[in-house]
DNA sequence: ATTTAATATATCGGTCCTATATAGGTTCGA
DNA sequence: TCGAACCTATATAGGACCGATATATTAAAT
């Protein structure tokens, strides 16, 4: 599923700029599982305005940029309708930290427990942005939100309850950064 | 994190060929968190052995390519270890049934349901998969294992408990897709 | 007064995925 | 026993996409 049809879903919730669907990856509803840049958006939404999905209305601004003002045209809408009967791509997860957690052997303790501490803080932060209901909510919208508060809390007991694992198969400290292995006061 | 990288960490399990690293992200240690396919693995590693940090032996085979063996160097390990106390980039999660659901009020509720059917049997399939420990797993495949078993348990839940909420937001089957709403046995 | 952030469009460079080419081997059911 | 399907193994062309940057102005923060 490429970017054009992302857009046309982003246009579905009314008529934008690629401006503001570049916000709605970034930061809004489609930030969570979803992304995109202004690099793959603004031609996108060329090429939908080219086959008719979309129509483009130029809006002037005093010593701005033009806006472009992008809306679903009825042929983009089933377009998109057309999109969601194909079969799926299987979701795509991707993890430094668990890559690195492969090699934790090769890592000092300090370092393991860090990447562990910055996990657990971003995964806690996610939990509670979605803990909350939304003005802006749409009935897919909060389902979307649910499921992602009950996948990150998940994620959160599990880090909490398990880090030990990977941090006792950590490399030691040199000895300078790990006092407990000196013994100055017998 | 670039594919140099994720090779580097291939070879810490041991020497192998161009193949068998894209089996480790097809089926192997890597499938559930990584992604790499051979438009970038092969470059990739003849660019390790310019730069010194692997090895390449060839192995000539009878009526087959020449198998070319790859094995970290001390340099090349160093250089994981490096990349490693980088910052790590974030988790990056794609989900293109989280994108449908934000449409569901667009599709039939049978497309609405299939999708959800489709979507349990994986996860419920992942789940499976990952309960059992592997006898090549090190600890921290094992760790990585255990925590996307957690993830895709709650996902299971989740989707069982919740699927009515986006089920009953989807358009109206139409009639001849429908039997129930067609009356014709007064 | 100065820097940072926000609004807004656009493109270049490089990375990466998808699909394909090549070429023989093995497995396994019809 | 014959052929289809899949496995081993390397390699690349074409296109999609991300990250960074350029441009230009305003608003807010410091």
């Amino acid at each position: 599923m490429q970017v054009t049809t992302l857009c046309l879903g982003a246009l579905v919730f009314g008529e934008a700029t690629g401006y503001e669907i570049n916000k709605m990856f970034e930061d809004g509803p489609f930030s969570h599982f979803l992304d995109a840049s202004y690099g793959s958006i603004y031609p996108a939404l060329t090429r939908l305005t080219d086959e008719g999905l979309v129509t483009c209305k130029e809006e002037q601004q005093e010593r701005r940029p033009d806006k472009k003002i992008y809306a679903l045209t009825e042929r983009g809408r089933q377009s998109l309708r057309d999109a969601l009967h194909m079969p799926l791509a299987a979701d795509k997860f991707r993890s430094e930290f668990l890559f690195a957690v492969l090699f934790a052997h090769l890592l000092p303790r300090s370092r393991v427990a860090e990447l562990v501490d910055q996990r657990l803080a971003e995964m806690k932060a996610k939990t509670e942005e979605l803990a909350t209901r939304d003005p802006g909510d749409t009935p897919g919208t909060d389902f979307a939100r649910l499921y992602g508060h009950a996948v990150y809390s998940a994620s959160v007991s599990f880090l909490e309850n398990n880090r030990h694992l990977i941090e006792d198969i950590a490399a030691d400290d040199k000895p300078q950064d790990n006092p407990k292995a000196v013994h100055t006061h017998v």
